[in-house]
DNA sequence: ATGCATAATTATGAATTCAAAACCATCGCC
DNA sequence: GGCGATGGTTTTGAATTCATAATTATGCAT
């Protein structure tokens, strides 16, 4: 039947790419294999399904109130995300990185993520700027608190991607950034770490408020290098 | 149930990432599903199902011989690819490229390639070298026949990109090249094209054959961009 | 007691069934 | 004649049922 229907998103549906928790309320016309998809995503995240364990269909679907039918569709996604493996006859189970896969996985953000800084650099208009100034500060701020400040930084990565204005690096750093809360060791976890990251973020921020888009990229590079180095 | 079971793929099942076509043979474990969704895009690729079009779901199953269930398994993860595009309560259509999409992602192509070509050059052992350069003359070879081309070419792509080792790019690289063939105006269907990117490999292969890292990664990055600009 | 063969159980894969939303055509009204 | 409401049809979303492979348990033989 018939032909084209409307814009086009990178992604599947319109997805929220980060994860606002979503109520089943009527206005969301989410469909619910994303919300269980959202679901075993956070609780993969907050380690209630562990790496390396497998899941069982039948006691999440109970767990979750539904059927297994749209568990085993959210499972599919999380398996192309990468959040999951799945192997035929025997089901899914959480995936371990090895630390071969942290280092390539720090490598490829850093790849894009600088690339990216370099476009926000150069190109960015000021109200963009003004919104990342005002990322960065909330960051500043806090400092303190380990959770903020790990939801923070990663709003303000986020945001510099999406000012950098390509959608399919925008979904590619959204999924590595989904596996990497998969490693337990994540560099901001370390002693010192949070103030040394906030340093090189300020200097990333002189650089990009200086249009020096060569700067930028060099010292997001440097960021995710040293944020490598020190979860390993 | 329990834990840890085994080693771990970049992405969901032991996908043999480019498409061989698996007979239903019994030695091929694969699950109905994924040969779904390789039959699905060969058929997208195929322009059997034209980008814009909604797909039926009856109508594939009954074609396939097959129920609902796995062809929607199937859908989920094109979708998660970005080959169709869910909407809730109207089921997918094949994805369609805008403009702008081609050219972000042939940036992100050239990014991610210049820097497999980089590492290949700088760190790649003689073997791995052999096999480029036996890609590369078959390349060569094939200048005549535009398909045949067309497969060599991407076979060259693909194994710089596995030599360089990141199986994290690999699979980005890969999703990319998907979403890519969508694309109706490809680069190498243009008049003198197929020439010229010989021309570009010939000198990328001498960088790499040159130990020469920031040649290759300039010189697959200008590949990309001449790429985009034979297709805009 | 250990190891292998075989049976029982459990969990996954896929088809089928059921529910409900979106689409389409007809009808009535302005 | 055009526009909007209403009923029927089609198609998607999800639950349920059925089939089958894998795992576990059991028992027998060595």
């Amino acid at each position: 039947m018939a032909t084209a229907p409307a814009p086009q998103h990178p992604r599947a549906a319109d997805a929220p790419s980060d994860g606002t928790a979503a109520l089943p309320s009527r206005l969301s016309p989410r469909a619910l294999y994303q919300d269980v998809a959202e679901r075993l995503r956070q609780q993969i995240f907050a380690r209630q399904l562990e790496p390396g364990s497998w899941i069982d269909e039948m006691k999440l679907a109970a767990e979750y109130g539904i059927s297994r039918t749209p568990l085993r569709e959210a499972l599919k996604v999380l398996a192309a995300e990468g959040l999951v493996t799945m192997k035929v006859r025997r089901g899914a189970y959480v995936t371990e990185m090895s630390r071969d896969d942290v280092a390539q996985v720090y490598h490829l953000l850093g790849l894009l993520e600088s690339d990216a800084a370099a476009t926000v650099a150069t190109h960015a208009g000021s109200a963009d700027r003004q919104e990342l100034t005002q990322l960065h500060e909330r960051l500043e701020a806090q400092v303190r608190r380990r959770d903020a400040f790990f939801a923070a930084n990663e709003q303000f990565h986020m945001a510099l991607l999406r000012i950098a204005g390509n959608r399919w690096a925008l979904q590619a750093v959204l999924d590595l950034r989904k596996v990497m809360k998969l490693n337990r060791h994540h560099s901001l976890f370390k002693q010192g770490r949070l103030a040394e990251s906030l340093a090189e973020h300020r200097a990333l921020m002189r650089a990009i408020d200086a249009r020096d888009g060569a700067a930028a990229a060099q010292l997001m590079k440097a960021h995710f290098e040293s944020g490598l180095e020190a979860a390993a």
